[in-house]
DNA sequence: GTCTATAAACGGATAGAC
DNA sequence: GTCTATCCGTTTATAGAC
């Protein structure tokens, strides 16, 4: 069954409209439709659509640092990095990470959700420099330079390696990113 | 004083719209607007948006295939990444790679668009994948596998640095793409 | 809360005068 | 070639009944 409230349903599809087609390319009407209510309806819990949109931003960046928080800080840093690339090669077919979507719709954006993309980014480049300085440390990964840097390249690689894997519909362009790091198969 | 014909200056705004804003981002007031025109105009060039979307794509291409192509084939591989990171970093303010943003604007695009952005991608892939070859051959370029993975990997690499550093208002990211090639500086 | 009805602007596109 | 005028569907958003 589902138990899902009206509001979250409106949420979860309009999560899944703006990762396939962008800000600009879904209506209420093809929100409304796709939950079976009104467009009308929207209105009611989202005024404008700028409000969807920031709505949709925060359950999406905290769905995300969920799992990414869920992957075990104790491991190496080589297995931390391969989960997390885990996650990109875990996108739904057709669809790509919502905050890349939105960094390309940036024109189109408030300085609300601008904002909020932005920190969106700025938490996962976080947490890949984290990745990065305790691979230098353990061993399990080669990078000469700053950790702050290398989280920042990281981060933008596997955006652009997800629009690439779903330009050619193939999943495989996420692993090259994790290759580019020269992970070290470590001894035996 | 400018002598460009009106399809030109019509392709040439287009060109910077969609580099901005995306397909979905625009419209035919917007591009008549500042061509100074009217939108039946642009229907007497380009009678649908598709049309218009086609040949942009294709001057876009040749443009920068003009410019790719302008790197001596002769310099170290590493001064030639080097040269085609500098195409990236002098991207206009606001905008991005045409062909990365449609990549984001996928799903509105026709076959004949998604089959030209595929094409744009595919060639820039490939000339660096010869760049990675020739970079394994001379020593200046580091990458332990195959060149044409390292072609697609830096591709992407740079088209997500580029979205990033428009987020963030900073052109200085592409060159961490560069860097994660642990470019060698040469004896001396 | 959800609906019907509607507003008011905008979307791509066309016909035909000049 | 470029324009005016217009078509007609779509868009976001609001008012008010139920």
């Amino acid at each position: 069954m589902n138990t899902a409230t009206t509001r979250e349903q409106l949420l979860g599809h309009a999560q899944i409209l703006i990762r396939q087609r962008g800000y600009n390319g879904f209506s209420y009407r093809d929100l409304a439709d796709r939950v079976g209510v009104k467009t009308a309806s929207i209105h009611y819990y989202f005024p404008c659509k700028d409000d969807l949109l920031i709505e949709s931003i925060g359950q999406y960046a905290a769905e995300e640092a969920s799992l990414m928080q869920g992957i075990d800080a104790a491991l190496p840093a080589f297995e931390r990095l391969n989960r997390y690339a885990a996650l990109f090669y875990g996108t739904p077919t057709g669809q790509v990470c919502l905050c890349g979507m939105l960094a390309a719709d940036l024109a189109s954006l408030s300085d609300r959700a601008r904002q909020a993309v932005q920190s969106f980014y700025r938490t996962h480049e976080h947490w890949l420099s984290e990745v990065v300085a305790a691979g230098q440390h353990d061993g399990t990964l080669e990078w000469p330079g700053d950790p702050e840097a290398a989280g920042r390249y990281l981060f933008a690689a596997f955006q652009g390696a997800l629009m690439s894997s779903r330009l050619f519909q193939t999943p495989s362009r996420i692993y090259d990113v994790v290759a580019s790091m020269r992970v070290q198969p470590g001894p035996g």
